[in-house]
DNA sequence: GTCTATATACGGATAGAC
DNA sequence: GTCTATCCGTATATAGAC
């Protein structure tokens, strides 16, 4: 509350610019992109861009991290004694709400990996991977243990992430096929109940 | 067969330029492609594809053009009649067939709607829309018969959609958590199983 | 801190030699 | 048909005035 006017400044325009770029990097990727436009998008002159976050490249560096930051704050452990139903609807339910909440993040990302991850290689082998491998260990003994189907559960959390993720990176479809301006709160409501729903029935989870 | 060598060197290049654009515009863009680095895909000096294709624009179109027609081919038309699971199920085959054989093309369309679709519109708003309207007003009278649950046709093509889109569109990501050079045949096939079972069960579709 | 001006490279597209 | 050379706009980045 009691800083100097330099610094508020600072915060506001950090602020403006990490917004922008991740609208405009979402949109066109990491070449397509030009710091112009950011610059345009925060209202800044180009060179202020620039001045504020040293380069394009760290810009977007700063952006992606972000966004991983966002994504693992997501992520709780679980535990075999955990019930299957619970576990699985919250995973569904905190996917989506990054997806509501973080559509330009969601798209950062997705135009990342569809550019075959040239930034992100270390986190999909490492970090992620060993994430995934942890889940699927879990849902593996819960199938053993009679409380789900047989199913292989990489598939599965890949059907989870892609099944919520669309509703960000798709927007533009699925708002001109519904005939939409935009989802509201109530549609995202909707579509995650359906997603648990049909997933847990689908995999045998009772609840 | 018997066509004069400058017909034959036009045929060849123009699908070189094609394959080559797909790939690069796919992996960067509209915009973040440029027409320097098809020419290089393509084995040709950039003068050369602005002379076949005309311009960058006209080359992606183009190639939407092509996909959308791609994409047309695996749309038959359903009656109240027809077996929910034989048509559902024909429906994930075909549409992750379409994913596996032309994942550039599933990535090209991809990258299009996540900058917002900007020569998809009309298709969106129209023929696109209209397909959608169609089938889900078959699955509302499934239900209703007591055929399937009754849930929301239209969240469930989108379900169907993402899930078998995701193969191509996050492949790198897929890939690297999975510890493969690339996804084989019989991976394909066991992810279709996965997604066929999980899907008709969970929708309450009795085979 | 903030802007203007500029350096240097690369973008799409075309003219013209062969 | 095919390539080289070139036009002109825009790209990222920086230098220097204020």
């Amino acid at each position: 509350m009691n800083m100097p006017e330099s610094t508020r400044a600072r915060t506001r325009n950090e602020k403006a610019i990490l917004e922008a770029a991740e609208q405009v990097f979402a949109r066109h990727g990491y070449r397509g992109a030009s710091v112009q436009a950011i610059a345009e998008a925060a209202g800044l002159p180009k060179s202020n861009v620039l001045y504020y976050v040293g380069s394009k490249r760290r810009l977007y560096v700063a952006l992606l991290e972000r966004m991983m930051e966002r994504w693992n704050a997501m992520l709780d452990d679980i535990r075999v004694e955990d019930d299957p139903a619970e576990v699985i609807e919250a995973f569904i339910r905190s996917k989506m709400q990054l997806t509501q909440t973080h559509p330009q993040g969601s798209r950062l990302f997705a135009a990342e990996i569809l550019g075959g991850a040239p930034f992100l290689q270390e986190y999909l082998h490492g970090e992620l991977r060993d994430w995934v491998e942890e889940r699927a260990r879990v849902f593996r003994q819960w199938a053993e243990r009679g409380q789900m189907d047989p199913i292989d559960p990489v598939w599965l959390i890949f059907l989870i992430w892609s099944a919520t993720q669309h509703y960000a990176d798709f927007e533009a479809q699925v708002v001109a096929i519904t005939d939409r301006e935009a989802l509201d709160d109530s549609d995202y409501q909707d579509i995650t109940d359906f997603l648990c729903q049909v997933i847990l029935k689908g995999c045998g989870i009772r609840r």
